[in-house]
DNA sequence: GTCTATAAATGGATAGAC
DNA sequence: GTCTATCCATTTATAGAC
């Protein structure tokens, strides 16, 4: 327990931030973020809200690390879709690759989708989000111009809408249920592209 | 003012029960249910807190009333795609339906769609939720079965992701907006059943 | 690293006058 | 139908002992 490469629990025991972290995450998607107090997280860890609070500066700090966690992720998927080399692959990675950050870091992405803007960290992680966004529309323009997508379809509404399919994945996927994430990519890809109809 | 077939606002003036019900169920969607105080409400209305409980019992009378609304329009367009003759058109139709129910009665839907189940008003609402979720399950397998949807993916996956692009409308939609409902409505079916791919 | 105790503010809701 | 004033529970967060 007192770590090999990894050193991750320095010092004495009880509780580590990580673990705060952990379960703060989980109830702000449980209740929701204002719906979740402090009590409630320390009644779940079994701890003081003084010691609580000697682990995190705020209730809002939890929030805003799982975010960053969450906007890390995501923005380094479209890093990753640019560098591509065709338009097709290019929208192919984005939409794989944003699955994969949902499937691997489902508590965080979940929160992000849920802000509202009701604090400076949360219009801020907004920002960023709406920047995401955006930059996926541009590549489902350039899929259009290049007629790998249909064009009789607003860009913006295109990307909504596909995109809407796979956030909503953060709603009902589990990492320990039934439905296998690697599948789950490629289903989706297939349902994004050609839809549910059966091949005629 | 004194209205003719609507009795709609008997008696002195003032504030009405309907005005109140409107900002509260708008300030609960920009702000979250929880992130909202009366005191937010009360505000944005221009009186007091008593002034307020004169019209409504309480905060969660609000979202009870939105509630109804919402389950009632989505439960009312399943009732219409259960009375079609085949499978095919009782898919589309609660396709159609659900995405008509969604731009009509965003607000209210937009509140359904966020619950937490933080209550026995939402976990209520969310039960009946539910039951619309596995009743549109049913039609989509019965859609595999007819050979009409693809049938190398579940039922309930394929329905979760179809539906989590329809439900995905209230984040952006707005009825004031670019977007005309009608259209958006025949994209969604055309993009559900035959995907973003460029017809070849 | 955790505790007891408490501060200071805000939450939903009510009493009773006008 | 709206007001002032208030109740009381709960909120986030801190002080200081162990």
């Amino acid at each position: 327990m007192t770590a090999g490469a990894r050193p991750a629990r320095r010092g004495r025991p009880g509780h580590a931030r990580e673990d705060v972290i952990r379960a703060g995450v989980e109830l702000f998607n449980e209740q929701g973020y204002d719906a979740t107090s402090v009590s409630d997280l320390t009644g779940r860890l079994g701890l003081t809200k003084s010691a609580l609070y000697h682990h995190v500066d705020s209730k809002e700090q939890i929030l805003q690390i799982a975010l960053e966690d969450a906007l890390g992720g995501l923005e380094q998927a479209l890093a990753d879709a640019l560098q591509q080399p065709s338009a097709a692959e290019r929208l192919q990675t984005i939409i794989r690759g944003a699955v994969r950050v949902l499937t691997d870091r489902q508590p965080q992405v979940t929160l992000l989708l849920r802000l509202r803007g009701n604090s400076e960290i949360e219009t801020a992680a907004l920002a960023r989000r709406r920047r995401f966004d955006r930059t996926v529309t541009a590549l489902m323009r350039e899929a259009q111009s290049e007629g790998l997508v249909r064009s009789d379809l607003d860009a913006g509404v295109a990307t909504r809408l596909i995109f809407g399919m796979i956030n909503s994945v953060v709603e009902w996927y589990r990492p320990d249920g039934p439905v296998d994430p690697d599948l789950l990519r490629e289903e989706i890809l297939r349902v994004a592209l050609g839809g549910l109809a059966a091949r005629t």
